[in-house]
DNA sequence: ATGAAAATGCGAATTATTCTCAATTATATT
DNA sequence: AATATAATTGAGAATAATTCGCATTTTCAT
């Protein structure tokens, strides 16, 4: 079965200290990427004391032993969520930036299996799909421009 | 059909300075996923005047416009490939941070297929896994720690 | 060729991230 | 419950990454 990400934390012979258990609960709670900054802000409502650097190295901690993962795309700097066990599909709109989640076990299955045969274990995936929603394809077909 | 880069450049009313030129033919050249300093190292061979400063505005110029993309996955700042019309499949070990290169017709196809569905129009789709590579597996299975 | 607007190079400014080290805290052991 | 010890923390300094400001240069339409 699997235990806990504060189970995970101490079976790798990690200290559950209350910074990283607050920290980890900003980020299971939150359905956004948070930056480094934004978890700092956050977490400070509830520990005034905790640090940025205590933010930095807990992600950094959590990043090894696979509890997030870190998402970089089209953003300037790192965002971060928690590994979910359901992999999804996120669909970027290129142009107003709008995401929408996907989700295909069929695809899933299939990624595994190509996996398989490469003899490759995976931990985690991510399909990171850009291209126009509906709103933003019809504002496009609606301006005629050349 | 569809045109070259320059050509993207100037019909999004962009100027197509020769640093422009000579970054994205390093871009379009390499293999791997360069961040900002390898890329004007890279550049500056070429042109021992280039600025890190123009690097990085061509970088933003070119992600705005959609002829690169950002890689973030995992490492610790911003790394840019082309976006190529072949879609590719990164795996990378979570252990050794090697990169296998997978592709897969069937999974493209049904991830089209997906976006059609929600009515989304796909411009581009990266897939990143993660998890172990043969060597390192074999590592984990040898060292038969706890 | 000429001029206007855009892009560049340079260094300074800003932001993001990591490091150092003394003080604190979690955990295993008694 | 008290103690030892090794990991973790906070604070701020140090470093790295990215952007900005502005004078100069370059592109491109005329």
């Amino acid at each position: 079965m699997k235990s806990s990400a504060h189970e995970t934390i101490k079976s790798k012979g990690y200290k559950l200290t209350h910074q990283r258990q607050l920290i980890l609960s900003i980020l299971e709670g939150s359905q956004t990427h948070l930056d480094a900054e934004a978890l700092f802000l956050l977490a400070k409502r509830r520990d005034p004391k905790i640090s940025l650097a205590t933010v930095y190295r807990s992600l950094s901690t959590f990043k090894k032993i696979g509890l997030i993962q870190e998402q970089g795309f089209g953003e300037d700097h790192g965002h971060f969520e928690t590994v979910s066990n359901k992999p999804h599909f996120h669909f970027t709109c290129s142009q107003c930036g709008q995401v929408t989640e996907l989700r295909s076990k069929k695809i899933i299955r299939l990624i595994k299996e190509l996996c398989q045969e490469e003899d490759l274990k995976m931990e985690s995936m991510d399909l990171l799909i850009q291209g126009l929603c509906p709103v933003c394809q019809e504002k496009k077909s609606t301006s005629t421009t050349s």
